[in-house]
DNA sequence: CATACTATTTATCATATGATAATTTACTGG
DNA sequence: CCAGTAAATTATCATATGATAAATAGTATG
């Protein structure tokens, strides 16, 4: 790299005016540049995992790469803030209140979430960050399927339950969700084959979200259905 | 990495007898040292991803660095070769019999179907290397979503208009296949779960396909319905 | 305006990594 | 058994990369 910043160093001497200097060295508050370093890193780990390098994110950040020392300790933490920066501040709390309103069936409501819900996460840069993640065996990514499940999904299965005229029990057994997870799952499929891989999928996010939701609602019924006419 | 090699040269005259030498240079045939090598990317490179360094593969396949050049130019030549290892081979040709033998429910058919083909990709190597392809941008796994899409999910569709008694017609609409890919997505990231991220979930592989499968099959009688209904 | 504070840069290290050249050693055919 | 061929190793390069120490330069305060 010596050879690459050399002739840089060289050619400054030679620009005609000094009053525009390509970078005048911007001074910064501590939480400014610190976000300003996390944006970048961000970028960047989305683009080509976190084997991003350092001097990669500096310069995408516009600062030299020892300064980012001053900031993080090591990559490691840096890489601890890319995730809270991620992961965090995806769940509006409204949500929650809005899962629970009987006043619109559970196909309505979660129809509505899902739509809102998928304009966080159907993004080029949360769908790699979380995929890199999840590979990276990060706990991060744990605690947010840990978020999805508590939630969406068991508030989905008791929502449903109940719209069925079924048990209103509390606790939700490992098989109820596994129906939400498949539909979920499927959801998130949808997402990494329409801005991961690029494919020409349906682009009408609502339509899927529909046929998510039938599918599930109508296995759940059919699954009553078969429980009542058994006995 | 000369300290960690340098050891065990010591080491060998030292050894008491000759019969049973660290690594006495095992002279291979050019195609079994080229799988050989080509196993130990595909076992580093799903763990870490294709980031993983070339002296690692060496280190596992039990040879040193260098000869890896003799049988790949580079190292990115020797992802192509993963790639292939990986990719290719996982389709059983009597699938694509099966798929059509009317003989059989769409549901039994594609439920011995995906219990199969799950002993093939639920696998964490093969999970972890597609998802890192697919991260990379590599064609390869656009290419292997089109064999999906054409091998399984379309004779999938064409079999339940089928089996619901619709047109025979063989074009299938982007929007009949996305029930599909739903399902097969939530299968998909049932894998995930399961062997990647190893959270806690249900073991009855062939359950959850059912339950997958009974999502699709529902789904696409209900819509059947609808439009019958609605004249 | 001088001074102190600290953000920022320059210079540098140790190691890791992809890749190549030269040397050595194992197997095989005559 | 010996020589030639090719497999395998040793030595080495150039660059990339995470990280640190010392020097420099904005900015605010007295």
């Amino acid at each position: 790299m010596d050879i690459k910043s050399e002739p840089e160093v060289v050619n400054k001497p030679q620009s005609l005016s000094n009053d525009k200097p390509p970078t005048p060295r911007r001074r910064l508050s501590r939480d400014a540049r610190m976000q300003e370093i996390v944006q970048a890193a961000v970028e960047l780990f989305s683009e080509t995992g976190f084997d991003g390098s350092t001097r990669d994110i500096a310069q995408r950040a516009g600062i030299t790469q020892p300064l980012l020392y001053r900031y993080f300790p090591s990559k490691e933490s840096l890489i601890e803030a890319v995730y809270e920066k991620v992961y965090l501040d995806r769940w509006n709390p409204e949500w929650d209140i809005a899962l629970v309103n009987r006043d619109l069936s559970v196909k309505e409501r979660f129809q509505r979430f899902y739509e809102e819900y998928t304009l966080t996460i159907f993004d080029p840069v949360w769908l790699r960050i979380s995929s890199f993640a999840s590979l990276r065996n990060a706990q991060i990514h744990d605690w947010y399927n840990h978020v999805v499940q508590e939630m969406i999904l068991k508030p989905l299965v008791r929502e449903r339950r109940i719209e069925l005229g079924g048990s209103t029990e509390f606790l939700v057994s490992k098989e109820e969700l596994e129906a939400t997870w498949l539909m979920h799952g499927g959801l998130l499929e949808y997402g990494m084959r329409r801005f991961i891989l690029e494919i020409d999928v349906t682009n009408d996010t609502g339509a899927v979200i529909s046929q998510a939701l039938d599918m599930y609602l109508l296995l759940t019924q059919a699954q009553l259905d078969q429980r009542q006419s058994q006995g």
